[in-house]
DNA sequence: CGAAGTTCGTATAACGTTATATACTTTCCT
DNA sequence: AGGAAAGTATATAACGTTATACGAACTTCG
């Protein structure tokens, strides 16, 4: 008798009894099947709102849907994927699905786990931010459950793309700074995961981009590709090493905004002032690049909208409205604020 | 014949047939149930491994548990909040349990659908930041599946709590800036979600700590509270409210980082420096205030140490060692840092 | 040496849904 | 009127585990 624990739940058998009809037609009007009268629909649903009945996901799971969507990021911190998030809610609203998220780490292992044990949970469909688990794996994953990658520039068949012209992004702030007056222009991008198989992750396309805007320019003698984890120390570290050069660059672009934080705290210590001595341009527009102490130039992403479009492709492939692959591409556009400027003469 | 989709799983059955046992020996093998060999173990194992058995959580949850812990929390813009799944996650490394989060949104009505989504797939422990949802609900909740509450201060049977000494941080706040010569010292709080019926919110308890320091010191009546979410918007608009009447405060602490931020633009707008014209403290030690160019003084609450503790306590039930509520309370420490110094005078 | 434990393994009934096959009514056309 | 087609509802076999009950083979011990 341990104070009546565990109230049981009310199951469709029970909401079948109540309103007079057969476990079957509960079932139909649950999943809004063909072959149900607006008779029989009204009670039904009267029935289950009076016994408060919730469908057990994991009874649903193994059959049909579980109506729940995965979301794979590496770490909270990078408020970017809160933009995402933001739009893959907005989009789902008013829809069945429940959104959950697994929080992998950056170690591509902790990462592959994830993903499988969001399998495991029979979750319908997939959005994978930039992850960094082996490209195999990934079209493993998504042959037998509909996924979206975000970020990732590699074409795919058997999984949907959402991505930001990260080459695009990158030439602006090339072309933005040249017409400041800067010549010696350094890019700090993440060092990436090694024999991913990815061919073509945010960071190569960003780097190219920036290599080719360079050139175009024809400074490609000035060109210089730092590499470092997208975080406070890294950039630090980075920063640390890029300033203290002999030819110090006078414009830093970082791959995210988080990474030029932790260059502006190298450049402070080294006694450089942003943007008099140093010019500096983070990546995704985030919250904090707007912050008033910070206010730093940026390259926004409309992470929102990917978020949105990510999660509306999704559902499509979900619900079987869709079987061939599709791409989308965003344009960036550059956001200016105080921490550019021309370089000292 | 659409090319091989649905890559069949393969299932305990199979796992059965490979090794020569039954099935009921491979459940047993997985859940380190009683009456198995080591001889047998190892075969099964073995077998598991050579077939890259993974077993369905939807099938489990029908009978046995999930392995899922849910985290939820309103939003993934508090940095605060990784910190504590960051402690969540270090606990729950080497189990068997994996964590999913739900970001529900500020809503009472979200943060509920999204408490219900995790019930229904059964997870088998819940932990809850701070939910804005109705205490009762909560309860209800707890009743049946194993929960922590992570800020409110209600202790309750039926679940575990963790918890920060937020009086205790007002308290430090204020006597520090009285130290320092402020006598007009304002607080932000959160509004909090009208009738949720949580008494000991982590706002009210704050704003209680705030008002017994205050009058300690003999300053009741210069004591001010006002109330704004935690988001850069809100601490924006009260910071505007706060600083442009007639006898401004001279100091003003927040219950969280984020609104300091929206503070500070407030004032930068209103012509004012921090600290020379006021003084700025925060809330949680995120990683945001201790950025170079914010420097923001705060109060750490240590979130990851919050996040393992309840990650721990909550284990402790799931598996049924321990049946007996309990609650945690952290002592929480204020970090100075430059955005805080003597009013002028 | 037989009774009473242990230990190890098996058979099988749940668990709560979904989807398929089927039966019974209506409705719609010649 | 007669038969096909369309519309409704039902019965029931999965789905992949877990947990209980039980049986067989060994030990232990008085």
């Amino acid at each position: 008798m341990d104070s009546a624990k565990q109230t049981k739940r009310v199951t469709i058998k029970e909401v079948a009894l109540h309103a007079g009809v057969s476990m079957a037609a509960v079932s139909k009007v649950l999943r809004n099947a063909y072959g149900t009268s607006p008779a029989m629909t009204e009670k039904v649903r009267a029935s289950m709102a009076e016994l408060g009945y919730r469908p057990s996901s994991a009874a649903r799971g193994m059959r049909g849907r579980t109506y729940t969507i995965g979301v794979l990021l590496d770490n909270l911190r990078n408020s970017f994927f809160a933009d995402i998030l933001e739009g893959v809610h907005e989009e789902l609203l008013d829809t069945d699905y429940t959104v959950l998220i697994g929080a992998a780490g950056f170690d591509p292992t902790g990462q592959a786990h994830t993903i499988d044990a969001m399998v495991d949970r029979r979750m319908d469909g997939l959005i994978l931010i930039a992850p960094g688990t082996s490209r195999g794996e990934v079209l493993a994953t998504a042959a037998d459950t509909p996924t979206v990658v975000i970020g990732h520039h590699d074409a795919a068949e058997v999984h949907d793309s959402v991505l930001d012209a990260d080459d695009m992004g990158a030439a602006m702030v090339v072309d933005y700074l040249v017409s400041l007056g800067h010549r010696r222009i350094a890019l700090l991008s993440s060092p990436g995961t090694k024999s991913s198989q990815w061919r073509k992750t945010p960071e190569i396309v960003l780097t190219n981009g920036y290599l080719e805007a360079m050139q175009r320019h024809g400074l490609e003698d000035a060109a210089t590709v730092v590499r470092a984890p997208y975080s406070d120390e890294g950039g630090y570290k980075a920063g640390l090493d890029l300033l203290s050069a002999t030819h110090r660059p006078t414009a830093i672009m970082t791959g995210a905004d988080v990474a030029a934080m932790g260059v502006f705290r190298a450049a402070d210590e080294l006694g450089l002032r942003v943007p008099a001595d140093l010019s500096l341009v983070g990546y995704n527009n985030t919250a904090l690049a707007a912050l008033t102490s910070v206010q730093l130039t940026s390259v926004d992403q409309a992470g929102r909208t990917m978020g949105s479009t990510a999660a509306r492709m999704l559902i499509e492939r979900v619900e079987g409205r869709r079987t061939r692959a599709m791409q989308t591409t965003m344009t960036p556009s550059l956001v200016v604020r105080r921490s550019t400027a021309a370089p000292a003469s």
